[in-house]
DNA sequence: AATGAAAGCGGACCACGGTCCGTTTCGACC
DNA sequence: GGTCGAAACGGACCGTGGTCCGCTTTCATT
């Protein structure tokens, strides 16, 4: 008898057609994502090209939120790279205050780049997506507690970013607002935040 | 001959059973919304509920998204008139600085009571739903503006209610963070964009 | 290699938002 | 009251996300 009573946090492994299975739904829609863009992506055409089951998808996947969360992951590891261990101003060695600008510039520069595939993926709240959330948040609070800002810092650190969401760059947008004025923007709030 | 060439702005007055069949939608919509909440309520079973063909509703809201602004907009216009002309120190009387923070937590618990129905109403960029987006953007730029504020006072008025929206809220509730906190950050936030 | 049961699979099926177009209603003009 | 064009109506229809359940595959054990 080892093991009648389920063991919490026990890894569960995979069996092996659900990894290969997994890897083909992944390298399926990562590839029609790029070629047609995500909002034309239904998730039948994945499955069919993929080679798999409707069914399949939405188990390993839970949703098409999650599985464009599952993309867009591919290029938010490396970003997230690149802010802890890259090159300054973004990555560490840069003084926090051109940092913190640095990571916002470069956020909004990817929530624009990418926004399409960030709103499709959005609303899932699913702990990928939520872990991308308060990987920023966790940042921001960093730099912030460097620069020997006092207060809620992870409130300050919400409110920061709030502003750099897809959603209201977008709305700004319409409103024929450039980017260079966003960014400007931005710089000023962070400035104001910090404390001159 | 009178008027060939389409006049623009001509505000094309409303056949009368349209406008009958608008109010009885909207009266449906309302109540339904009230009773099952907005998550159940489908466009179909307003159809039905309003006696009115499903092509009626999208020709009249042009979304699900429009006809859910459409019954916000009941509430909605209510507060708006509280802020332009409702008592201090939401209304007109009270200091700048008070009847931001006034605007802030009524923004906030709004937000917090009719998250799910705010939730359904956007993402539709109509030109209502862009009015009552504008609207907080005005009012808050002008307070700021009478608090001798400098600067690109309409992004900092986006930055200053981006953390008030429904979404980064919700997820601020997902990590357990209380209202109160939440309320007490947003006021740090205004006190250090303001300048102490 | 055989076996058994749990994990995985897949596609028929459903609900809902949204569209389309033949039919009905309105109301301006005679 | 009759006529007629335009506006509005309504429900059949479609695409898409998501579910369900009987069948298949995997793999630990022997």
């Amino acid at each position: 008898m080892t093991n009648l009573l389920p063991m919490a946090d026990e890894p569960a492994p995979e069996r092996s057609d659900a990894a290969r299975n997994r890897q083909a739904i992944l390298a399926a829609a990562l590839e029609l994502v790029r070629t047609r863009g995500v909002d034309c992506v239904t998730m039948d055409t994945v499955a069919s090209v993929a080679g798999v089951g409707k069914g399949t998808l939405f188990r390993r996947f839970e949703s098409r939120e999650g599985l464009m969360a599952a993309v867009l992951n591919e290029s938010e590891a490396a970003w997230q790279a690149d802010v802890i261990s890259g090159p300054p101003p973004l990555g560490p060695g840069a003084p926090p205050l051109e940092r913190l600008l640095a990571f916002g510039h470069s956020r909004l520069r990817t929530n624009v780049t990418h926004g399409a595939l960030i709103k499709a993926a959005t609303g899932d709240s699913s702990a990928r997506s939520r872990a991308a959330a308060s990987f920023a948040v966790m940042h921001v609070r960093h730099l912030l507690s460097e620069l020997r800002v006092t207060g809620d810092l992870v409130l300050l650190s919400i409110a920061v970013l709030a502003p750099l969401d897809i959603v209201v760059i977008e709305q700004q947008q319409r409103d024929n607002i450039s980017l260079e004025r966003i960014e400007a923007g931005w710089d000023d709030l962070v400035r104001r935040v910090v404390g001159c």
